[in-house]
DNA sequence: TTAGACCCTATAGTGTACTTCAGGGTCAAG
DNA sequence: CTTGACCCTGAAGTACACTATAGGGTCTAA
């Protein structure tokens, strides 16, 4: 059972030792076995675990929230209902996410289609906003910045 | 052509007063018209742009970020090419995202699936790890916390 | 056996994104 | 004509998520 000193977790996911450290602090990761000297020593599952941390932190769940989505994996006691509601509930939130995603993602490619030129045309089309509200709106107050 | 007082765009979105300001001031808005007392004036639009920011927020862009996304807006000196590819760079990201995000829906719902007991139920499966690896990998080191 | 790379704790400092505060001016209603 | 709800600026303060610093111990290779 090979394990890991902090330095080799915190490279392999790249981030800092410190960080690691930090996120030991906070509770997202728990405190890991110490070896004789009192260096931490961690599971290969730690690497797993930092990923998981590293992509819910790149589409904005905080750190609470992560520990929220990681306090999932616990059994609950005897009670699975409970559990099975909450996942549903995260999953909501995503869901919520996805959406928002989508609308920014669908106004960038409505911008890159509306001004399919070739090499350095001048004529490029006033820009409209990107929308935030459905795509199909009657376009009163259009403007370009 | 009715404007709005920074009140009214404030309330409309539902962020205070301050933070518009604080993003006129960080150039994510730019600075409106004034009225002849000073007060600011708001075009319709302004909220559209706000919605968009707040959905970017909410996905994890920085408002540095956001910035580069409205900038996408402008019209580029004379040249198009430059704007639609910073827009697929942008795309790109995006992309990268919603990959994130998929795979901690799949974490989130492979969990919930895993124990699809009635009420109560005792013997609640033991969680595995949230994965954060294609799902795919064969399971050396799975545990539950 | 010592130099360099690593590890430890505790605490202070930083950047981002606000939020609050101090000290005012504006405006519509009563 | 004043009271209350709004608006203004500039500066200080806060929460979150690190990042750096101080002052030390460990480990391994020359």
């Amino acid at each position: 059972m090979n394990l890991l000193s902090i330095g080799q977790v915190a490279k392999a996911v790249g981030i800092s030792v410190e960080t690691v450290r930090f996120y030991e602090k906070q509770g997202l990761l728990l405190a890991p076995m110490r070896s004789e000297s009192g260096y931490r020593q961690y599971k290969p599952d730690t690497l797993k675990q930092l990923r998981f941390i590293q992509r819910a932190k790149k589409v904005g769940f905080t750190l609470n929230e992560i520990k929220e989505l990681l306090s999932l994996r616990k059994i609950p006691n005897s009670n699975c209902t409970n559990l099975k509601q909450r996942a549903l509930k995260k999953i909501g939130e995503i869901d919520a996410k996805l959406n928002d995603l989508n609308r920014i993602r669908d106004s960038l490619s409505q911008l890159s289609r509306r001004c399919n030129s070739e090499e350095n045309i001048v004529d490029c089309p006033i820009l409209e906003y990107l929308d935030d509200d459905k795509r199909n709106e009657k376009d009163e107050s259009r403007t370009h910045l």
